[in-house]
DNA sequence: CGAAATGGTGACGTTTTCGTGACAATTCAT
DNA sequence: ATGAATTGTCACGAAAACGTCACCATTTCG
């Protein structure tokens, strides 16, 4: 229930009244006076969402979610934005720069944490921590590392994410545009063959481990990872 | 990619100027002046999204979306719901009745659109396509598969779409327009052979795995999945 | 019985889709 | 700053899938 919250805003008085209407609401929160302190925070332990003003002393809030869209550890943390009410510009560019919702201020606390529940439903599927072990393979998320029969297997940044959300999602086909949304991130815009590409990469990846044909192509549809293998008639 | 928005709003300029802003987009536009015949609409095809104006005659805007998320086939439908600007309360019960987000009036054409694609490409993995299994077939939707007797058939797309269809519409005969509207699609224009021909397609994937007589010809009429085999007089 | 209608079947040309190698831009570590 | 690694895009070719047609078999009906 009592998810962790790390809220980011510089006032100190908004900052308390978040604070408190969220502890009503039965969250556990996590104070942050600007960005730097919000990342030292992160550093040790993520919390399950953040809530980040848009305006901030150094870094601004927009340049933090960016910053954290980027990195992989950051990447499908829950991003909520405090922004000044009607600047519309600043909604749009919040929502592109990776931010998964935002609320106006000022804000009634129970939008407050209405907006918060959604977000948090939304992201519910995804806390995949640990070991993934199928079809020969061993995934460690937290190790960032993937091995057959105890050998490395050496992998990309975004292979090992795409290898990553097939593992997570198996036996079931994934859109080049699904794909895109879910390991590339939500944001990015980028050509879908270039899914293509990078299916090819791990394919050539896993190939000399003897590994093959794990990574299956559906015409017209997308592609699946499956343990069972195409059999034919 | 053009995604179908399905719009329920009963102010035929609001809808007008909706609808023109969403097709300059990309959108493919659905239109429906009242929670009732968004129903019907919806009983037919499913949309990608849809946006509800919080004010509607009849069946209010909220209660079609409780509603909607009640259904199993319409749960994980996106929904953006229209309000009033300033009214918060409403926002708050949008959002705990189960919307995705809203957009208050009057808004943006910049912001509607970026709320859309944001909804969108949030769309939940779990699109609940049940496993369908009918003399001796197993369909699985989600991987995109057809087994029988735990062996792969190989199906093309379209042959894969048209026994879907046929699956979840058994024991009942569909001509051959009514085929190409379900299945390849209203817009499309091809000739009602063609139906003939990816049946016949279809029956030759069928046949050697002992399944024949699934799928039958009613002269005249047009085809029908049939479990019971064909009996005659 | 014969003509017309209807549907099965194989073949063919075109379009789509996907795998693949190359390449430039960018990032990152050294 | 230099070089390696990673990434996104493109062009090309092979293969798959598609829609259409011609031809034949069967059924329907005058």
């Amino acid at each position: 229930m009592g998810a962790n919250v790390l809220v980011v805003e510089d006032e100190p008085a908004i900052l308390e009244l978040i604070a408190v209407n969220l502890e009503q609401a039965g969250f556990h929160v996590l104070r942050a006076a600007d960005a730097e302190s919000a990342l030292r925070l992160i550093g040790e332990a993520l919390p399950d969402l953040m809530l980040i003003d848009w305006m901030l002393p150094g870094l601004s809030g927009i340049e933090l979610v960016r910053r954290l869209r980027r990195e992989e550890r950051t990447r499908a943390l829950p991003l909520i934005l405090l922004t000044a009410r009607g600047a519309e510009v600043d909604k749009v560019l919040g929502l592109e720069a990776g931010a998964d919702d935002y609320v106006t201020k000022p804000f009634s606390p129970r939008e407050l944490v209405a907006r918060i529940r959604a977000v948090l439903r939304r992201r519910r599927p995804e806390v995949g921590e640990e070991v993934l072990e199928a079809g020969g393979l061993k995934l460690d998320p937290a190790a960032r590392r993937v091995l057959v029969q105890g050998r490395v297997v050496a992998l990309g940044p975004t292979e090992f994410r795409l290898l990553h959300f097939l593992m997570t999602h198996p036996e079931r086909v994934h859109s080049r545009s699904q794909l895109l949304d879910r390991v590339w991130g939500d944001h990015v815009f980028v050509e879908e063959r270039t899914v293509d590409v990078h299916v090819r990469r791990l394919r050539a990846a896993l190939e000399p481990h003897g590994l093959a044909g794990l990574i299956q192509t559906v015409r017209g549809a997308g592609y699946r990872f499956s343990v069972q293998m195409a059999q034919e008639a």
